[in-house]
Order: C-alpha cells, then sequence, then structure tokens
DNA sequence: GGACTAAAATCGTCCAGGTCGTGCTTCGAG
DNA sequence: CTCGAAGCACGACCTGGACGATTTTAGTCC
C-alpha cells in the first residue's frame, strides 16, 4: 500500500478533478507535504481523513492501494468471515477500511463484523485439522489490521489519557487493542499495556501517567476469587484518583464478578464507548 | 548504526525514488561525499537534518538504523523510562530521534521526556539493589545519547561562541552537556568544558575564546558562601567583556543564591534557551 | 591475512509521464 | 447579472524508472 498519494491519486479516487483537489489543498482542507521539487503529497491517514469527513463516495478504491471489492454476496460478517479464514489480509482491510470511508464508526465495525467473522471462524473450524491453523492466521491478520486502522485516527494532544490491558492469564491481545482502538475513536490517548498484565501494574501506570480511564479486557479467568480481590483493589485505586473503570471480555461469568468488585461492566466495545464518551462529557 | 547512508537508503527510509535523491544531492540539497569510486555517501547526521528540514515522513525508520518504535503504549516519559531502565540504548535513541524527527525540539524532548524519564529512574529504583546500577547505566546510555543527539545538530562557523560547565564538586556531566546542546540548537557554538570546572577557569576560557555566552550548571553546591562569591567573580569577569551569563541545574535553593550574585536563574532548559535566543536576538 | 570472483549496489544519463502554477471557461445559486 | 466554485489547458519543471558501465560488498580459496 502507498503511503502517500498524489493529489491527482485522491482526486480520481473520490473522482473530482486533479484541479479541485489542488485547491482544497492549498486551501487547507488536505493536508499536504512538499517534496523538495515543490509536488505536493498527501498522507495516507490524511486522504482517509479527507474522503470520510468531506463525505466523499470512493470511485476508484485501488488508487487507494484498497482492493476493488465490488458486489460481494452474504452479509457483512460472512463476506469478512471468507477473507479471514482464506488469509486474504489485504482483502480485509479493504473491507474494513471502505466501511470506515463510508461512515461506519470503528466501534459498529468490530462490535458487528470483526466480531461475526471471528465467531464464526472459532464455530466452523473447531474440529478440522485445519481448524487451528486458519484461527491463528485470522487472528494475527486482525491484530495487525486494527493497528492500521488506528494508526488511521486522528490524535490530539490534549486528550486525556486511558490505559488498560488484558489481566495475567490472557495471553491474546486482540481484546485489549480493540478497547485501545475504540476509546481512541472517542477522543482519548489509549495506552494499550496488552496482555498478562497484572492489575497493580495496570493501577501503578494509571497513577503514573494520570489516567483518566482504565479498561480491563478479560478473556479468561483462571481463579475468581484473586480475580475479584485484585480487581477490587484496582478499583480502589481508581477511585481514589478519580479514574474511571471499565470492564468487558468474553469471559464467563464476567458480568457476575464485575458486580461482586463494584465496577462497571460492559458487554460489547459500544458499551465501553458510551462510557468513555460519557466520561469525556463530565469532565469538560 | 550506520553513520553513513547511500542514496537509496535515505530514498527508500522517506518513501521516495533513488532518482529524486540523487537528483536532490547533485542540487545541493543534501549534503554528500563520495567514495574514491565516485559513490555518494551521506553522513547521518546530515539525513536528520534533510529528513527534518524537508518536512518528510519516516516511511521505513529501520533503514536509517532507527528502531521501529509503532504504537508504542505510554506517556512518554515512560516509554523513555522503560527503555533506559532495561538498558536498551538504541531503543532509547530510536525513540528521542523519532520525536526529534517529527518536529520537536530537543529542548522540549529534554525537558519533557528525559527529565521525566530519569527523575522516575531515581524514584523508583533508589531502595532497590540494582538501583544504583540501573541509574548509572541509564546515565552512561544519555550521555551517548545526548552526544549523538548534538552531533547531528548543523553547526554555523559564523556562530556566537557559548561557553559552560559544571562547578567544582560536581562530577556528572550530563547537565553541563544538555546545556551545550541546547545552546547549540539555538544557534550558538557550545564549548562544554564538563564537570568539575572551577569558576575561574571558566571565566579564563570566556575570555580566551570571546564567548558571548557563559552557562553554569549545579547540581550540588558544597559551600554556599564560597560559591556565591565565585559566582560574582565570575559575573563581573563577564559583564567586563559584555557576555551573558545564565545559571541553572538542580541544586537546592541555587535560585535564591543566583539572586544573591546578580545571576539570571533558569529553572529548565526552556528558560536557557530563551535567554539565549534572547541574547542572539540583542546582537545581531 | 591476501587474492580472486560473483552478486549486489551505485553511477550517470535518458525519457515518458506526472505535477506545478496560472489564466481562462463553465455553470448553477442568489 | 454577478459571483464563487469547479473544471480545463498549457508551458515549464519534477519525478520515477530503465539502462549499461562501474564500484562495492561478501564470500571463498589459498
Amino acid at each position: 500500500m502507498k503511503d502517500t498519494l498524489s493529489p491527482r491519486d485522491l482526486a480520481r479516487a473520490i473522482g473530482v478533478s486533479e484541479s479541485s483537489m489542488k485547491r482544497w489543498a492549498d486551501d487547507g482542507l488536505v493536508q499536504t507535504n512538499r517534496t523538495p521539487g515543490g509536488h505536493r503529497r498527501i498522507a495516507w491517514a490524511e486522504a482517509l481523513r479527507f474522503i470520510r469527513e468531506s463525505g466523499s463516495s470512493l470511485v476508484r478504491p485501488e488508487l487507494l492501494g484498497l482492493e476493488s471489492l465490488g458486489p460481494k454476496a452474504g452479509a457483512e460478517g460472512e463476506i469478512l468471515h471468507d477473507l479471514l479464514a482464506s488469509g486474504d489480509g489485504d482483502g480485509a482491510f479493504s473491507f474494513l477500511t471502505s466501511r470506515f470511508l463510508d461512515g461506519a464508526t470503528l466501534v459498529s465495525l468490530f462490535d458487528g463484523p470483526l466480531r461475526a467473522a471471528m465467531q464464526r471462524l472459532g464455530e466452523l473450524w473447531r474440529h478440522e485439522s485445519r481448524g487451528i491453523f486458519v484461527e491463528h492466521r485470522a487472528t494475527d491478520i486482525c491484530l495487525e489490521l486494527i493497528r492500521k486502522l488506528r494508526a488511521g485516527l486522528p490524535l490530539r494532544a490534549d486528550s486525556p489519557v486511558a490505559i488498560g490491558g488484558a489481566p495475567a492469564g490472557n495471553h491474546h491481545g486482540i481484546g485489549s487493542l480493540l478497547a485501545a482502538t475504540v476509546l481512541e475513536e472517542c477522543g482519548f490517548r489509549a495506552s494499550n499495556l496488552g496482555p498478562d498484565m497484572p492489575l497493580e501494574v495496570l493501577a501503578g501506570g494509571a497513577r503514573e501517567t494520570g489516567a483518566r480511564l482504565v479498561w480491563v479486557s478479560v478473556a479468561l479467568v483462571e481463579n475468581e476469587e484473586e480475580f475479584v480481590s485484585e480487581l477490587r483493589g484496582l478499583a480502589r485505586s481508581c477511585g481514589d484518583a478519580s479514574c474511571g473503570l471499565a470492564i468487558g471480555g468474553s469471559a464467563v461469568g464476567l458480568e457476575r464478578l464485575a458486580e461482586r468488585a463494584g465496577v462497571a461492566f460492559g458487554r460489547d466495545l459500544a458499551a465501553l464507548a458510551s462510557y468513555g464518551r460519557g466520561f469525556l462529557a463530565a469532565t469538560r
């Protein structure tokens, strides 16, 4: 994928004249750098932002390095499942990016097609010998893909900090990475400490960074009593710092455990996003 | 880390064609040396300057010998702390250099992440047995790292000279090295006489070199009366030569002592930089 | 080590096509 | 009709890729 575009590329991609694109660039509607020779270069992420915010339709996706998906059949989760199952990372990225450019939020994409696809992968392939391979490859693709999408989000220096991770015993980073990305979409600066993160360390990190919000993404609880106790400790620490705490994930019975520890539980990423937005609204 | 680059490396690092890079080199936009066989070689520092001044984005940092940091978690001071605490000098250098290439000034990096990281190192490791080792190693890394960053600054022959050091009893050179680097970033040619430097010697050196500015970096004052008296002497000497004098550092009560001696005190490197820039503006 | 060799990198040069800025035309809303 | 935004045309200049010739690098043998 090209990392910079010429005005002509971007113009053709969204079906306007090159002149207009140049004018818009000069008017500051699109941020451009110049080569030493004076040619405009548009960063890929900036192109994405412009397309999305100007509501332009993507006439020729291939000019942005996105595969032209065409009128694919099936539900969104199914399309994404097929792409992930076949190991087509570029296709999956193109699919999600196109939806994003059409105005979909990352939250809705993650909670929707992505979750559906991953769930389906787990079910369909569980009993095949290739199952583990397919699922691991898909997970890997997802990690890379989410990172790329996250890199395209605008970041403001004055945004409040959120910090989080997946507790000890959780070896997969995808849930926590999704949470970080979603919070960044909401307007936080998210620090993802990743998997296998003892909750005390998380509490310490939150104190250090002056975080306003802490998230915990849990796919597995090994020892319920110990977990609740640690969670209580984290909640106390967050309460002292008047810092929000949100917990979520696919671990069985997690909602009950969160309740015992007196911590807000979110069923999906949309819930986390709501929590985050509420928090932001309250502190401004 | 490589100390010279080929046009191809630099071109790929910033995502332009090799042809363009060669043309720019021949046009003098990038300074190159030639091997005996006629191949262009670009000094690492020159590459840095070019990237920064042309506003190019670093597409492939690894080609410059910089580790690809990616979306690292955590506040800047925290990242740097972790790198320093683990003895990862290359990583720390990559981190600071990346920020520098993104447009951050060295002053802001020194006053910001570097100070935060070193402070944190001092606090976190004070009571551990490994503490002294970790802190010394980090200090060593910092010294090397600042020297490398300083080597990348452009130097003009007609810049006014600044001279400075840390007075007797101050055995660590890092504060004075930081001051020298910051002043060079402002446009001085800074001569760092280093630690354990009697102030009379500094005065003599300033006279010798025709320095326009003298700095003193103080982390420790052994005998206040003696120090103030020496400082008064230095101030008199500087006044005679109409030479600026700035003092700063972490020594307790330093501001008061500076006031008694009638010398400008700066709380941080940003203050020193302001003083230096003001001085430059006045003499031109 | 030093000599030799094959592979890889770089040289200088050329050119097709992209991009620049500017001035002009088109077109629809007020 | 007037105005501003969008598109078009054009000569000058910039960029990226290709080419055969040369240099550098890395490996091998002695």
